[in-house]
DNA sequence: GTCTATACGAAGATAGAC
DNA sequence: GTCTATCTTCGTATAGAC
């Protein structure tokens, strides 16, 4: 089937930029990691590297999209647990190895499209999560900066858990975050 | 003087840390921005690049824990500010190209003993931070909880403001905190 | 302390065969 | 679509002269 290796290659691109970033998020790294073939590169990405990362930058920020879709429904509190428990789920199933790739091309690409591209996914998620804050109650100026805080402060929680190889970070952030939500949110 | 040329190329690898992350803070870069001699590197830095790199972690630490100790005495909100104002102006004086560099090692070195030193800095923030705040008032678990979650919130912000290229990041999860903070503070 | 020269590997990328 | 071969550049690191 058409589109195969390219994908494995993206996905790999993925788990490589969470683990490595940018620039160790090399060719040679992904076609081992992927098992695609070396001769394709080019043609499946004509740009080259920036080609492939930015296919990554996006699949990264749509699959948190789509987790993100999954709370509609859910409590204030509830929301922020879900959204911490996907990145402590990427810390303990890499053992503290992994974190965030859209950050990792934010601090570690020098390209500026891809920054731009990474700044496009951070919107989206604000956006998306914002939304789901809203329709558990959370009046919609303070939904939007609430899911703000609560994506850079899960983002840096998930930087300190890898340093520290600890889920602390993240617990008691969450925790904070908990209590700022719920004193948005109504009555359960 | 000794040591004159391997503290600019420890404060360049800072920069540059901040800037670009782990693996494009090249010996090249350094001297070219330092002005260092490029025939006395490993006269120096006999260990190499990780060298290098743990020398700049170490004073990217000291710097904040320095800066850190300038708030004691402060009311609780205003140390949430003073350190909020931190990476806010390394925002602003890099015209959002730079961030953390104790962040960019975590996220981008792959050597197991930056990763650690970097969490020890991460820890001695966490520590001193801690202080201020129950100087300030603060009961004790509660300020190093509080603590946490200042600095993760603080550094996560720092990465999207550098995305979004815009303040609005730091500003909302600063305000955040301040609420966070004065819940937990002595009236004034 | 600083220099040049050099070794060695790995990166991104291109050309052309199959 | 995939291969090999190759080019160029750049990275770390070492050796030895000054």
């Amino acid at each position: 089937m058409t589109g195969e290796a390219p994908e494995a290659m993206i996905a790999s691109a993925v788990k490589l930029l969470a683990k490595h970033g940018f620039q160790a998020t090399t060719f040679s790294s992904v076609l081992k990691d992927s098992g695609a073939p070396r001769g394709s590169i080019y043609y499946h990405f004509p740009e080259g590297k920036d080609q492939l990362i930015a296919a990554a930058v996006d699949l990264a920020g749509d699959r948190a999209l789509a987790f993100t879709d999954s709370f509609r429904g859910l409590p204030a509190t509830e929301v922020v647990d879900a959204f911490a428990g996907l990145w402590r789920a990427v810390l303990v199933r890499s053992e503290f190895s992994a974190g965030c790739a859209v950050l990792a091309v934010t601090v570690s690409a020098d390209v500026p499209g891809l920054v731009d591209r990474a700044a496009a996914i951070f919107m989206s998620w604000r956006e998306r999560l914002g939304q789901a804050l809203e329709e558990a109650g959370i009046e919609a100026a303070s939904a939007r900066a609430l899911a703000l805080t609560i994506i850079a402060s899960c983002e840096g929680a998930t930087v300190l858990c890898r340093a520290e190889r600890s889920l602390e970070p993240l617990d008691v952030v969450a925790a904070h975050l908990r209590g700022l939500v719920a004193a948005s949110a109504p009555p359960s």
